[in-house]
DNA sequence: AAGTATGCTATTTTT
DNA sequence: TAGCATACTT
């Protein structure tokens, strides 16, 4: 039996100790909410539950592996608890009741991609008019319909005022995008979560299903949305027995239709629940801390908090650093990490955080340059690549022949085969049933001619060959032999793309079977496949819920962080600050920022002042000004006088920020 | 009629 | 840099 007491402070522990019955633990950054789950699940467990019975669901599919992993180092069981994303659950529960969920058996989860491609073929017969939304516009609509439970004409009228016009159409586009899916058996992501409601208020599934489950914990439920937040309270139905754990600072994904509400409406629905405040912070230093405190303080929503370090512990101020270009800043955090590691640091705790992942992208070429191994996180997946959705959808088309989108992408592949043929070679084949061999045999029919009819002759020998092979990785190996000469053909730089390939065959080899690997490619895509180890470099959005020794949170520029997308909004602003105070309790011992002049980004507005976020009353002052410009990547010092940047320690002032508009 | 080359524009965060 | 509209080519 694992000491709870040793481990836990006194209110950590009366939350685990509450095994009964509905929890709220709500509480500041690095407080220990995330270890009061793993420990709540390793009480359980030990105690006898059944780690089947137990769920635990997560922002990411990797956050439930970390935390179970850990339960598991002192309980083997604890592995055995159900663990994943409302999205991966979901999907396990549609795989099991697909029938009533009004699913064909072989139903498929679509990605953004695919759903933009979708709306594009629901769109183009009817729409003319250039100002009507573009195709992932409508998807952002009608995705924030799902979401946040509005209609069209309300999410136009909030967010999308220039669109109000065309509500009628955006409508009806939506129920078309609805029957072709519904049509085609596919399933997007905020399907998964509307149908995994209404499974779950279906008796036969809360008969079978939701009871095998007795305890229910979810993490970050700041994050949740509106059908997350219906989906739990069905799931505790039963029982009552509900843990939500978060932090409504903490709320960065309100883009995405979340909102604080649930974990703020938690007490009113579960009256009588039992509320558990975590005060101490044991993750950061007290100089870092006051540096989120100031950050919490200006927000317009008044946050009760104040994080303090639970040992008092002291350390290194923030430190804040300017560079005259991006190329600069990239140089002098490569050298500064360098010598981190010469030094013995561990490379697993430098992390480098930013807004948007193209701020990265200076730094990923200087750490190339240097050979020094990173991992990116966040920004364009590695799946959604060009080469490898094709790759995808391929190896869709293999498993499952009545998969529309993927034969659009396939068809497309070869020269002089656009939309309309396209389209007309989908339409012969469109009311197939039946196996692959009836597929193949439309496509060697005499109604083809010419290059097209040769085309499709190799597309259906190769189809049918690949579809009978069992194995999965020569199934792969086939799609390699068939894609290869499209893919060099259409990539100048296919040398570089291959290894992406034999990442991809490692993922496909050590999958089960085409379902989950499917699945999991749309749900919980590989972030990225290189070789583990390394810097850590991410948005900051997918630095949630984890922690470094030591951050660099890059491109301080003002427009970058906080977004320029945002000016105007006050409630993404507030978002935007969250995002910072995230970002900012990350760090366990050293927070270094820093900020670049950015030259060309376009001629409009390169943004070129520093983030009003270190104008925030307090946050200066939390913040230590190093030598501005000192460095650059001639490795010259001081260059040159600028107003307002002199010496050491000086604290920011306006003119700091003023002279920046000005020609440097 | 259909496909493709070219040049313009907008360019966040993610299950 | 990708996606889209437009003009050009087959
Ligand atoms: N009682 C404790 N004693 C010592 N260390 C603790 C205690 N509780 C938590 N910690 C440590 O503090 C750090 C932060 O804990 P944890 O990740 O659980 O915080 P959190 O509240 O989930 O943070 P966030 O809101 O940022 O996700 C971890 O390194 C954890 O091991």
């Amino acid at each position: 039996m694992v000491d709870l007491k040793a481990q836990l402070n006194e209110a950590q522990l009366s939350a685990v100790n509450t095994v009964n019955g509905p929890v709220l633990v709500i509480a500041g950054a690095g407080s220990g909410k995330t270890r009061v789950i793993e420990y709540r699940v390793l009480r359980l467990v030990e105690e006898g539950v059944d780690p089947s019975s137990i769920l635990l669901l997560t922002f990411t599919r990797e956050a439930a592996r970390r935390m179970l992993e850990r339960a598991a180092g002192h309980d083997r069981r604890c592995s055995r608890v159900e663990g994943g994303t409302f999205h991966s659950f979901g999907y396990r529960l549609l795989r099991r009741y697909y029938a009533s969920a009004g699913l064909p058996e072989n139903f498929s989860v679509m990605d953004e991609d695919d759903a933009g491609e979708a709306i594009k073929r629901c769109m183009d017969r009817s729409v003319q008019d250039k100002r009507f939304p573009k195709k992932d516009t409508v998807r952002s609509i009608i995705s924030a319909c799902v979401n946040r439970s509005l209609s069209v004409e309300e999410v136009l009228a909030g967010d999308y005022r220039h669109f109000l016009p065309f509500s009628g159409e955006i409508s009806s586009l939506r129920s078309r995008y609805c029957d072709f899916k519904r049509k085609n058996g596919y399933v997007d992501y905020d399907d998964i979560l509307v149908l995994m409601k209404a499974l779950l208020e279906k008796e036969e599934v809360r008969a079978s299903f939701i009871s095998s489950y007795r305890f229910v914990m979810v993490d970050e439920f700041q994050d949740t949305n509106r059908l997350q937040g219906e989906i739990t309270r069905l799931l505790a139905e039963p029982h009552g027995n509900v843990m939500v754990v978060g932090d409504d600072a903490q709320s960065i994904y309100g883009f995405r239709g979340a909102s604080h509400r649930n974990i703020m409406k938690f007490s009113e629905v579960y009256r009588g629940c039992k509320i558990v405040k975590l005060q101490d912070n044991y993750r950061s230093t007290q100089p870092i801390l006051d540096l989120a405190n100031s950050v919490l303080r200006s927000m317009e929503n008044k946050y009760d908090k104040s994080l303090v370090s639970a040992h008092s512990r002291d350390g290194e101020r923030p430190a804040f650093f300017m560079f005259g270009d991006a190329y600069d800043e990239a140089c002098w955090l490569a050298s500064r990490l360098e010598e981190a590691l010469a030094a013995g640091q561990n490379p697993g705790e430098q992390a480098v955080l930013f807004r948007s992942a193209y701020v990265s992208i200076p730094l990923q070429a200087e750490l190339g340059r240097r050979r020094v191994a990173f991992r990116v996180f966040g920004g364009m997946k590695f799946y959604e690549a060009a080469h490898i959705k094709d790759a995808v959808c391929l190896f869709r088309l293999a498993h499952n022949p009545s998969d529309e989108l993927a034969w659009r992408r396939v068809l497309k592949m070869n020269d002089g085969v656009g939309e309309k043929t396209s389209e007309r070679v989908i339409s012969e084949i469109r009311h197939c049933r039946g196996g692959m061999r009836v597929y193949a045999s439309i496509l060697r029919s005499g109604k083809f001619k010419g290059g097209l009819k040769s085309a499709l002759e190799k597309l259906a020998f190769f189809l049918e060959k690949a579809s009978s092979e069992p194995d999965l990785a020569l199934r792969f190996d086939m799609i390699l032999e068939y894609y290869a000469p499209f893919f060099r053909d259409r990539f100048d730089d296919w040398h570089l793309r291959n290894g992406d390939f034999t990442a991809l065959r490692e993922i496909v080899a050590h999958s089960a079977s085409a379902d989950e690997l499917l699945a999991s490619l749309a749900i919980d895509p590989p972030q990225q496949c290189e070789e583990r180890g390394g810097i850590v470099l991410s948005t900051i959005h997918s630095a949630k819920g984890l922690e470094w020794d030591n951050v660099y949170l890059i491109g301080m520029q003002d427009g970058v962080f906080p977004s320029g997308f945002s000016f105007e909004k006050p409630e993404e602003m507030e978002e935007e600050q969250r995002l910072f105070y995230v970002a900012i309790t990350r760090a366990r011992g050293r927070l270094i920022l820093t900020f670049h002049r950015e030259n060309a980004r376009n001629l409009l507005t390169p943004f070129n002042r520093v983030s009003r976020f270190l104008e925030l009353p307090g946050v200066a002052d939390s913040i230590d000004k190093e030598d501005v410009f000192s460095w650059n990547s001639a490795g010259r010092r001081g260059r040159g006088a600028y107003p307002g940047c002199g010496g050491e320690g000086e604290a920011l002032d306006d003119r700091m920020f003023d002279f920046l508009d000005g020609e440097v």
